[in-house]
DNA sequence: CTTTTTGTACTGACTGGTCAGTCTAAAAAG
DNA sequence: CTTTTTAGACTGACCAGTCAGTACAAAAAG
């Protein structure tokens, strides 16, 4: 009798991930209601508290879900990078065009991430800090291969240069989506890899 | 309209400021109260619907406000270097510097902003775009100037540029103050600085 | 085969509490 | 005298969470 339909449940949690998703991106996540959260995903409220404990567990899990989703990709680009035998350097380049990918598809959870991320106080502050750390963890390897192997320089500081990089990435994407929605990811990629390769400055 | 009486109406607004944005920036605004930012403030209920017409236009002012502040910061800060006849590459490392303090001191502040900046469908939405613009400019203007100049590759965007600059500064300096405390301003800014000159990958 | 039971998923009306904003009369400040 | 602030009671809308009940399929019983 169990195992017949997990799939059903499966989807209805999904169905209320995507719907919660825009909300809460859209008007944050006391001003979304479980109302219309249910009403958006196509149940009723009831079914909500069938799947989740409460509103924020629904969030809580929400986050799960997607920071699992983009380490994946980071994680993926990086190794993709390895096994060709690319320099880590370029493995860092693979990653920003990864992180921006996964901005233009989920730009809702994005957006919602970093609205929520330096809130102090706040019932989910647990889960984003793992989650956070999944995230940034990917990064902070491969500088620390790069500098392993002499590709980046000995003077930079692993985590706040991954925070700034991360920082990058996510800011500008944002802004891009947000204000300069018609330039392409590849503008943004090399506006960003220039930086990374440091020909702003110098020459 | 007296500068006697706008002396202690500024003075209220001020507290309410003050009280609000360290609300806010716990909480988010729907789930700060009225009533618990006229009791941080110290003033009655009533005080706060006399100095503002709603919630919102108090939270729009506090915006105003702020990014008021950090934009004379910033602006300063390139003037300053200007007229000393520095390079425009030291007036972005200046100006690197002043947000790494304004945000320093103000936290709160500018974890409210980054909550808020890419939230669609608010209210506000008009204010920060034109509060945003104001900052962002004051560094596109630089980046102008060192194209201009020679001072800088004539390939960069500087739309793009400008944003993922402070997009760096900005999630780099939350991240220092919320999971590495410890480091000193100086090790924040030396480590974007040394991105800034593309001093990470090679030389 | 047919009937009955059981477990799972979902429904939507309802409740108890919360909160933005209003109002008043009176006091303090200038 | 005018402007600003106080204290707090009040209202009406809104909302998280609950609960009694429906739907339905798989399994057990007859």
């Amino acid at each position: 009798m169990e195992s017949s339909s997990t799939t059903r449940r499966q989807a209805t949690r999904q169905k209320l991930y995507e719907a919660a998703v825009t909300l809460i991106a859209e008007k944050g996540f006391s001003a979304t209601t479980v109302d219309e959260i249910a009403e958006r995903a196509g149940v009723a409220k009831g079914t909500v508290y069938y799947n989740f404990k409460s509103k924020s567990e629904l969030f809580e899990e929400l986050l799960r879900h997607g920071v699992g989703l983009l380490t994946a990709s980071l994680r993926s680009a990086a190794e993709e990078t390895a096994e060709r035998g690319g320099t880590r350097v370029e493995a860092l380049d693979a990653m920003i065009r990864a992180g921006l990918a996964f901005i233009d598809r989920y730009p809702a959870f994005t957006q919602l991430y970093v609205a929520e991320l330096w809130r102090t106080n706040r019932a989910w502050q647990a889960t984003l800090l793992v989650v956070r750390q999944e995230a940034v963890a990917v990064v902070e390897d491969v500088l620390r291969q790069g500098v392993g192997n002499g590709e980046l320089s000995e003077e930079i500081d692993i985590p706040l240069t991954a925070a700034a990089l991360v920082g990058m990435v996510l800011v500008a994407a944002l802004d891009w989506q947000a204000f300069q929605p018609e330039r392409s990811i590849d503008d943004v990629h090399s506006a960003l890899s220039l930086l990374l390769h440091g020909r702003v400055s110098g020459h």
